[in-house]
Formats: structure tokens, C-alpha cells, sequence
DNA sequence: CTTTTTATTGTCCCATGGGTCAATTCTTGA
DNA sequence: TCAAGAATTGACCCATGGGACAATAAAAAG
């Protein structure tokens, strides 16, 4: 398990916990079997190994695989969600403030087919992990609201949750295009892909104020 | 099991071989366990359960789990397809072909969180079957072709290509939101905004070529 | 009415996986 | 320096699951 130099970076104000930081190893390393093997193959003993540790520490750290995975899901919600929040402190406008969600969701270093492909298999099991399913509640209420602080200045109230809903969904549907077949969008393409959309929905929607 | 009565509705031609009936049955039973234990709690068992039968069966009519699972996603996508195919006989013009593929992808009793589930499940596992990437790359490229038979007559080259990407995403977007949440979008919703999503993206392109 | 396929079952085997536990090593604080 | 508590391990248990197989029942063919 290699060293024990305490790492400045983790906390430098409340030292942080060492089991805090085999917690924080062992998701990630749960995230990185779910990468290679997906759900139905992701075993506690691969875990342990992938983390350079036995199967015991890791039920020593979590309740039992459920808790592992949901963990894992939390932690990788929570780096997608970083890069969201990093741009929308530098936007302005509502204009940036969308831009900031859209790109966000594409981060070159995060929009690629392993990452994905874990994702994929944490959201498959979502239906049958009420843990799970609060996760995923939260997370998706979060996106909405980042999104609609960024249209309430752009579209009426009514248009601003469709369009919402039609870029969560949108994104969504990139992330999973990529998973099925990598390569098959870029992170351009999906970028421009989600600001095609919205702009066409709000050009349909002065359309429409114009025209009545 | 249940009776032997000879099924005239199978196939009047050439009777069908019992074998295939079984197949068929069993297919079904993978894809029915799959909606309620998702991959990673589906086992023969619980299948032949489902089908009535002993595991032994199951194993008699194919080689091994891998193979059980790439039929049943193959019964799960004819039936999706089956239902655009319907719609897309009785379009007569390019934009009534777009609204066939998109109201086909939502039928009401299809676009059901049961059916997404497993739908999910076994999209998790494509990365790691290379038969199931394959069904999926067929899946995709017949929705793509289809759209764009309509398509070809309602923008450019270039966009249409672009819109059909997209619609694809919104679609499997919405799939995903639903299995996600389930309740969280109808199957109206859905359609509606797949809808004006081809409305807006058609504005934003008549736009550009009247304003160049 | 045989003979030969085909369908079906139940049993067996063995690997794996989740989870428990006691024993051991490390860390830390007095 | 030593005791208390945390970290870590490896052995163990037991249930389950995938798959092989021989034995039986049922159909089909002759």
C-alpha cells in the first residue's frame, strides 16, 4: 500500500482522515472495475486489487458492495459536476451561463467511451437501488437548475423547462451514443450539437412571440 | 409449457419448428427477467423459471448466457422497429416519414419504464460483447437511414445528416430519462419535443440560406 | 410398431463471489 | 515505552451460478 508521507493536498486545514483517504482510493477504484468489467462483472475481489488491497479492507470500509457502488457513483457525479461549476463561476450572461453547462458536460478529459461505459452501468442499476435512484434524482435537479438560471433570460418561463429537459436529454443521449460506438461524436460535435438545439428552439420561440 | 396446440398464427408457410417456438419463449423470458433484476442479478435459472422449464433447457437451445442475451436484445429491437416500420408504410411525405420514426420510438406501450430497464441492462454490456455492439451499430444505422429518408427532403445535405444525429440522441435521451425517473416524462412530452426539436433545427437552416 | 431424433429433466461439478472473523500489524497518543 | 485502537490480512463459510452430462420422455420418421 505504498507510502504514508501525508499528502498536503488532500486537506490541509483538518488533516484528513487516512480512512477517509482509503475511502476516497477504493471508489475510485470501484469506478475504474466498473470501467473495465461493467456491473456484471464487477466483483469485490477485482476492486481490491485494482486498489492494491485485499478483499477485506474493502468490506471493512463499506458496509457491502451496494454501498461500494453507490459511493462510486457519488464520486463520479461529483467530478462531472465540478467541471460544470469551474465555467459557471467565469459566465456572465445567461448565454455563457448555458454554454458553461453545455461544455461542461463535454470536458475533453471526461467525455470518453470508459467513463461512459461505467456510467452506463451504474444508470442501468439504478431501478433497482433506491440509493441509487436519490443519487440520480439529485443530480439530474442540479443540471436543471444550472441550466434554467442560465434560460429564465432567454425564453418564457413555460419554453424554459422544455428546452431544459430537451438539453438534459440531449446530453444524455451524446454521452450514450458515445458509450454504444466510440468514436462516433466528438466532443466538438456534441457541443455543437446541444447550442444547435438550443438555439433553434429559441429561434422558434421569437418566431412565435413575433408572430402573435 | 402450457399446451401444444399448433399456433396457425406463427407461421402458416412453413410450420414452425417447435424449436423455434421454444426460442422464442425463452428470448422473451431473459428479456422479461432482465426488467425486473437487471444484468447483473439475471441468471439461467431465474430464466427458465420465467419460461416455465428447467435451466437444462435453456442451455439446450443456446451455448451459453452470452449468447441467451444477445437474442433477447435482438427480439427487444424488432419489436421497437417493427412498430416504425408500421408507421413509417402508411408516410407520405418527408415530413410525415419524420413523424412516423419519431412517434414509432414512442409508441404508448412500448415507451415504458419496464422495457427501458432492461434495455439499459443490456446496453451496459454492448461494450463488452462485440456481438451486441454489432446489433447496436445495425439498430443505429437503420434508425439514421430511415430518418434521413425524410430528411433528404426537408434540409441540406449537411444538416440533415447533423439532425438525424441528433434526433437519435434526443430519442435514446428521453429513453434514458424515463428509465431514470420513471413518470418523469410522457410519452406525449416526448414526442412533442422531439418534435420541436426538428421544428427548430428546420427554422435555424431556412434562416441561414435566406439570410446568405 | 420400431427406430431414431429431439425435447426435457435433474443431478453433479466446480469456480466464484459476497460476507464474517479472528489474528496480526501499524499508528497514535499518553 | 507501552497500551488502546485502527488498519489490514488471509482463511474460512456457504450460497449461487454457469455449464456438462447421462438418463428419460416424447415425437417423427420409417
Amino acid at each position: 500500500m505504498s507510502t504514508w508521507i501525508r499528502n498536503a493536498w488532500t486537506d490541509p486545514v483538518k488533516l484528513k482522515r487516512l480512512s477517509e483517504i482509503r475511502r476516497k482510493e477504493l471508489r475510485q477504484a470501484a469506478f475504474a472495475v466498473l470501467e473495465r468489467e461493467g456491473i456484471a462483472g464487477a466483483t469485490l475481489e477485482k476492486v481490491a486489487a485494482q486498489a492494491g488491497a485485499s478483499k477485506g479492507i474493502v468490506l471493512h470500509y463499506f458496509r457491502n458492495k451496494q454501498e461500494l457502488f453507490e459511493h462510486a457513483m457519488r464520486e463520479a457525479n461529483a467530478v462531472l459536476c465540478q467541471a460544470v461549476i469551474a465555467r459557471l463561476r467565469r459566465a456572465q450572461t445567461p448565454m455563457e451561463r448555458m454554454d458553461a453547462v453545455i461544455e461542461g458536460n463535454f470536458e475533453e478529459h471526461l467525455f470518453q467511451p470508459p467513463l461512459c461505459h461505467a456510467w452506463l452501468s451504474l444508470c442501468a442499476e439504478v431501478p433497482r437501488d433506491e440509493k441509487m435512484a436519490r443519487i440520480q434524482r439529485v443530480i439530474h435537479a442540479r443540471m436543471r437548475s444550472n441550466l434554467l438560471s442560465g434560460l429564465r433570460g432567454l425564453a418564457s418561463p413555460g419554453d424554459a423547462d422544455d428546452i431544459a429537459l430537451g438539453v438534459t436529454a440531449l446530453i444524455d443521449g451524446l454521452w450514450l451514443r458515445l458509450g454504444l460506438q466510440p468514436g462516433s461524436v466528438s466532443r466538438e460535435q456534441a457541443v455543437r450539437q446541444v447550442k444547435n438545439y438550443v438555439a433553434g428552439r429559441l429561434a422558434l420561440g421569437e418566431l412565435a412571440t413575433a408572430g402573435a
